[in-house]
DNA sequence: ATACTTCGCTACGATACCGTAGCGTAGCGA
DNA sequence: TCGCTACGCTACGGTATCGTAGCGAAGTAT
């Protein structure tokens, strides 16, 4: 009773071997299309089994999602903020053409704008991968590269949605050059640019440009 | 036999009905809790009418998302980039917090990872809200506001792309200030690029650093 | 008025998925 | 070796959704 951790190697296995069937077939089909019967078919572990480690399908996504974040690299030091960022990049667009989550995430965005717990979720993925730019702007911060009051979420913003929308949106190509020029643009960009909250109590916009925040 | 365009009123109020409660449907629960029996409750219109003039629930849902573009509104001609950028990227912030679409499109771009016909949708959708850009950025052009070889969709994805990523990935506030920064990062980043295309072949990346395009 | 079309309604059969129960087997730990 | 645990398997009952058939009522057009 003291640890529920599981040690028994059957568990262990049977968990890993449903959980990796769970992201492969998110990966194929999208989360619409995920039924309990195929990961067990996929999976070869029995349906019953499944039962015994989740509560149902809800339960058993939400934890396949939840280790999506795991085996996350360590966040450069390049020295220079440029160079930090063009690494950072560089390696997100490298994920975004062939890591797992670039397929999954969609299912996942998706659900988040109807369901709360996968709102949640979403957002520890979101802070996730934004982590390693969010200390390399704050290591440029240090340095004075930027401004200190400067606005690092729209900065960051300005950095990774550009990829995302490629990757997503428009079904580009990231090319080593339109990362270069994102770069260059994020960089022009926070020069002269405040962090709101840092002078300001908060802006009111003309005609209800907010975005009706869920979370 | 001439036309095939329904003129009996009939008809054309149930197809509306249906259509509507589909968008809002796919509004509140998404694509994938979406059935025809729950739209036949919603619309008020018999399941069986709803096959007389679908197919399935998968041209039906076609058929609704790909009306989801009509009643774009002409882009504005400010006569500057940096105004048509303001009057652009605002529109599209007020849309990304009150319209439909930004409920619904991460269901389709969900679809559009596994589906090759939602793809076609969401290319057609990707297409209509970028044109307004695309103008305003090929009258840049023209008044040589920006280079004439810089590359446009490069920059439409770092105009668009922060916007959308606060919106379906941060989930952040959009302020005045957000697109104000965004706006000169982008008019800054534009000023040195060349397109790719108009001068070399194409451009391999070191690490396969490219998204496997599914389309 | 009359012929034609569309609609709503009920009732189906078929399928898929859910989540559970029971039983025998095989692997694990002491 | 010997309990204990987890597993696979089969078989369920329940539910939901699909897509169709048939019929009478209501609307449409001429």
């Amino acid at each position: 009773m003291s640890s529920k951790a599981a040690t028994d190697p059957r568990v262990l296995v049977s968990r890993e071997r449903v959980l990796t069937a769970t992201l492969d077939l998110l990966m194929e089909s999208g989360l619409g299309e995920l039924t309990i019967d195929d990961i067990s078919r996929r999976s070869g572990v029995a349906k019953t089994t499944i039962y015994r480690h989740w509560a149902g399908r809800s339960a058993l996504v939400i934890d396949a999602c939840s280790q999506m974040t795991d085996g996350q690299e360590l966040p450069p030091d390049t020295g220079s903020l440029e160079g930090d960022l063009r690494a950072i990049l560089t390696g997100i667009a490298d994920l975004l053409g062939t890591a797992r989550w670039s397929s999954i995430l969609p299912s996942i965005i998706d659900a988040a704008e109807h369901d709360p717990e996968f709102a949640g979720i979403h957002s520890r993925i979101q802070r996730g991968h934004a982590a390693p730019l969010r200390a390399a702007l704050d290591r440029a911060a240090l340095r004075a590269e930027i401004p200190p009051a400067a606005d690092r979420n729209a900065i960051a913003a300005a950095l990774l949605g550009p990829l995302f929308y490629r990757r997503w949106f428009s079904r580009e190509q990231i090319d080593a050059e339109f990362l270069e020029m994102i770069i260059q643009s994020a960089m022009a960009g926070s020069q002269r640019r405040d962090r709101p909250s840092a002078r300001r109590p908060e802006v009111e916009l003309p005609a209800g440009a907010g975005v009706s925040s869920r979370l």
